[in-house]
DNA sequence: CCCAAATGTGGGAGCGCTTCCACAATTGCC
DNA sequence: GGCAATTGTGGAAGCGCTCCCACATTTGGG
């Protein structure tokens, strides 16, 4: 038996249609749809009679069916695997965030957030992404153990990394500021300045641009022929910043120099530092790292190694838009910017 | 003429089809939809088929094809109509997207962060959720201008604010704390203690928070037949506080209470009192809102009106998805939530 | 003035999925 | 043991859109 099938595009019941675009301004859909998208190959009647229906239907374009067949979302997603405390007061993210989206504002691409603190939900997460949901990904402050760069290139979605990846450097691009060279010469200023026990508060241990900070006071340290073993390691906040600069105080009464991988450390070190009756910088000197704002605001002023975050993000995400654009060209690449140390009152 | 078509199917390219899941498995395409998805009506052989064929293929379903045909995108946007630097210093940011990421934990709904900063993307903001990008917003935050309320409710996306809105807000649901009731007690607690020069920083004129929290510092100085007179507004920032503090104190030196309408402007008001040489609270007692961390840091610790943002997002999306799931009962529906005094050094 | 190139248009085939419906194969109940 | 209810299955119809292709219709050289 023949079933009767009603066609509910007869009568317009929700959201309208392409469909009755077309039909309203008296053009195929075909039409319709390409005076919609830019307007190539269609008579400027044609145009303004599916302006018009556009416009009287208030008609706006199924994103679903849309990237159903163009295989495009226009969005990209940002990824920050860490808790959200954090994610809101490292004005790290900020600057990111800012960067990232003064690019897509160039273009008509939407940001999608993904928070993913560690563990649980960066298989969700991932999941997301292998859902393709987004054209692209940028991760941010990626851990050791989230092993993310080898899952994207895996699943083969255009990816850029804010930071070095631990693993799969080779088949991911990213972005990074030169971190040995920032702490190098951080750690050069404090020698230079007579500083001659040099400790550090490093970032924390899973994460490269930590391993790479303390190379690069390492390296300052044996070329000066100095003992560098005062290490100690925070997770980029103030409290553990301060919890670090006591850690350190202790078992190293003697250090004149401080070297610390975080302005936001570097401030919960101040404090301490001032708790315990040390001058700053004549008792102990102390550089900071990134110069995103709170430097300017401890006391003392912090002389700090600054890296370009918003231009950094931007610089990511135009080489996401880039592979976005024309995923043949995947080949990995890197982009290093050079830091520089901004001198303040604190060393 | 016939014209051929290669049928693209035949050979696996990209990504895998549920069409191949189902050849693999032995079954038909709505067999191995319905074991995909949560498997009603599916004989126990053809639900493992299906899930070893999942296996071996890499299946990952397509969200594009199955979000055209469901009209679901199992995503929430949370709108956010302030400048990125602000959603990234306000701890109040960070205790709702908490309580957002909470609740949608718990089932597979993502988030999708919108930040608009006012005025230019408003409208792109608005073209995306028209578009039904997401399958609900919740409105954080907004401001008398953007008028986002009555967009939302005319394009009939199921939604919620936080704070109550402007104007429509007999059209949308909303879940706010008990603005007027909090700042009231707040400058009773004030009169209680013997002040009787109270000012207050305000919030952004263009937010129903300040409005509602002056309202309660009036109620309360009126009935205990005071001036109220002294009035700065601010913009939530620790900055904004600051300068607030110093224009207020210049004009009305006699201040001897002070009801703040955020702990950050407390915070910045708290600085500039020990610079004026003013003792908290001997000299001025000062009384902050919101008692999200900050409160607590500040020197003195700040007596302050908590409010429970965790809870109220977690609230306000659970809201927010019953709306989703069911938008016929589209009732607007207001959920206030009364703030409680927490008592510290400052007051 | 003729033929090739450029331009505009519509038909129609999908994109990958869910879901309605018809139909078979069980099961249960009196 | 017969019939209704239940359960499992596949065919097929779309969801709303883009884009390939065929087919006019103009345009422009030589």
């Amino acid at each position: 038996m023949a079933r009767v099938t009603t066609p509910r595009s007869t009568v317009s019941a929700g959201q309208p249609t392409l469909d009755e675009v077309a039909r309203v301004a008296g053009v195929s859909r075909a039409t319709a749809s390409r005076a919609i998208n830019g307007g190539q190959r269609v008579s400027a009647r044609a145009q303004s009679a599916v302006d018009t229906a556009v416009r009287t239907l208030g008609y706006v374009p199924n994103p679903a069916a849309r990237s159903l067949v163009t295989r495009r979302t226009d969005s990209i997603a940002v990824v920050v695997p860490e808790p959200d405390d954090r994610v809101f007061s490292d004005p790290f993210f900020a600057g990111t965030l800012r960067g990232v989206t003064r690019v897509l504002g160039e273009r008509d691409i939407q940001l999608v957030l993904l928070l993913a603190r560690p563990g649980a939900s960066t298989a969700r997460t991932l999941r997301y992404l292998t859902n393709r949901h987004v054209d692209g990904a940028l991760v941010v402050s990626h851990h050791r153990d989230d092993r993310l760069a080898e899952h994207l290139a895996d699943i083969g979605l255009p990816c850029v990394f804010g930071g070095r990846p631990w693993t799969g450097g080779d088949r991911v691009a990213y972005v990074d500021v030169d971190n040995v060279a920032g702490e190098r010469e951080a750690t050069e200023a404090l020698i230079a300045r007579g500083c001659t026990r040099i400790g550090t508060i490093a970032g924390p241990a899973d994460m490269t641009a930590s391993e790479d900070r303390i190379a690069g006071w390492r390296q300052a340290m044996s070329t000066a022929g100095l003992a560098a073993d005062a290490v100690e390691h925070g997770d980029f906040t103030e409290a553990s910043g301060e919890a670090a600069a006591r850690a350190l105080m202790e078992r190293h009464p003697d250090i004149d120099g401080l070297v610390v991988a975080s302005d936001l450390m570097a401030a919960g070190a101040l404090k301490v530092l001032a708790e315990l009756g040390r001058r700053v910088p004549d008792d102990i000197a102390v550089v900071g790292f990134d110069d995103l704002g709170v430097a300017e605001r401890t006391s003392p002023a912090l002389t700090t190694v600054r890296q370009p975050v918003d231009e950094m993000a931007e610089r990511a995400t135009r080489l996401l838009l880039e592979r976005v654009d024309e995923p043949g060209s995947s080949r990995p690449m890197r982009v290093i910017i050079p830091p520089t140390l901004v001198r303040r009152a604190s060393a």
